[in-house]
DNA sequence: GTCTATAGTTCGATAGAC
DNA sequence: GTCTATCGAACTATAGAC
């Protein structure tokens, strides 16, 4: 289906130049800016083509489609930010500090908060070319946020009227919406803050302190 | 510009015929459909107008455009649904549970969080013509959360580490993400349970009986 | 740059309610 | 017999694709 020369270098052949990379990765970084900007369906190809500073056709010489494209953005997206193992891996003790760095990392990403908004949104739709990806990546991040906050509660770190999954669900809610709150008006919302005292109100008040959380 | 029959019959003449206002409510229920199910860009005017069982040219006897449409959309939307009064108008004892009432009512409606969930992301893109509608709209719900925590503040109910701002704003992005994880997945998202447990950790420990939220 | 499809929209004529 | 409601066809612009 997708038979760019970056990812299938033919047999016989001279193979990539230089450049062909190159100018695959301007693409991308257009498609990038473009999808989060606008979103999927209302993205033109040519105008992705126009901010790579080349031809419309010249696009299609390295994506198949416009939705391969959208795949391969999504998968960029994905190694690049959101690193899950980040909290997977953290010692008991700084996973509330991991889940902060996490979304500090997030944010610093330029439109990387916005292209996840509005594709997971927009990707609801049935038939969408993301509508599975983003089920998946639900997935994940509930699994993820179960795991860790399932360790806390075994440790006693959590308040004791609060479950693993409410402070999963919660959290990854808050998160999200404090994201749709900071692109509807920036000044409104404080992203960090808010996720800060969020989890200080999850964790058990003997273990704030411990937990490096101060309310 | 707009010229359909209901908004101004001209002088001189019979006015619109008795089916009209039945056509166009039908336009209108179909148009909240679609543009619940893909939103805005992404829906077609003929697909509205297939569902209300009318051609295509129909649907511009009685609106001017597809953005006339939406605002009609729009407008029925705030009537019908989240009504805010009914917060600002509750007693400072009854905000939490008039809160819930009012989340378990947005539900009922059918598409109701869809459309608008999908919307207000769709319209975080500048020049969407939705955009100005759903900055206000957040501004006006902001506004009101905030009022009805700042009066439970000052009734001593909130939590003593937690401030009016927070509560307003996590609930308010509490609420949003909640609807988000429910439209991605519905069977792992209990908004109402959620959105309770979330009120009972702003309130004061000796106050939750008295409001009527139990942990 | 060209091709084809489809979007939103308009026009002109017919059918039907009053 | 009017005036409203309706629809098929055509127009214009823009999309994705080659």
């Amino acid at each position: 289906m997708n038979d760019n020369p970056a990812d299938e270098p033919r047999i016989s052949s001279r193979g990539p130049y230089a450049r062909s990379a190159e100018t695959r990765s301007r693409i991308v970084a257009a498609a990038w800016a473009v999808f989060s900007e606008v979103g999927y369906t209302k993205a033109s190809v040519s105008e992705i083509a126009a901010r790579a500073e080349i031809s419309g056709a010249q696009l299609f010489y390295y994506f198949s489609s416009k939705e391969d494209l959208l795949n391969i953005v999504l998968e960029e997206r994905d190694s690049v930010a959101a690193d899950l193992r980040t909290i997977e891996e953290a010692p008991v003790q700084d996973i509330p500090e991991a889940l902060l760095m996490l979304a500090a990392r997030n944010t610093d990403i330029p439109g990387n908060v916005r292209i996840h908004t509005i594709l997971a949104v927009e990707s609801i739709a049935e038939g969408h070319p993301a509508h599975q990806h983003f089920q998946e990546r639900y997935r994940q991040l509930r699994e993820s946020f179960l795991a860790a906050f399932g360790s806390m509660a075994t440790a006693g770190y959590l308040a004791p009227d609060i479950s693993a999954e409410y402070a999963a669900q919660s959290t990854l809610a808050l998160w999200d919406g404090l994201h749709t709150q900071w692109l509807v008006e920036p000044r409104a919302a404080d992203v960090a803050a808010s996720l800060r005292q969020h989890l200080c109100s999850l964790v058990d008040a003997r273990c704030s302190r411990l937990l490096g959380l101060q309310r």
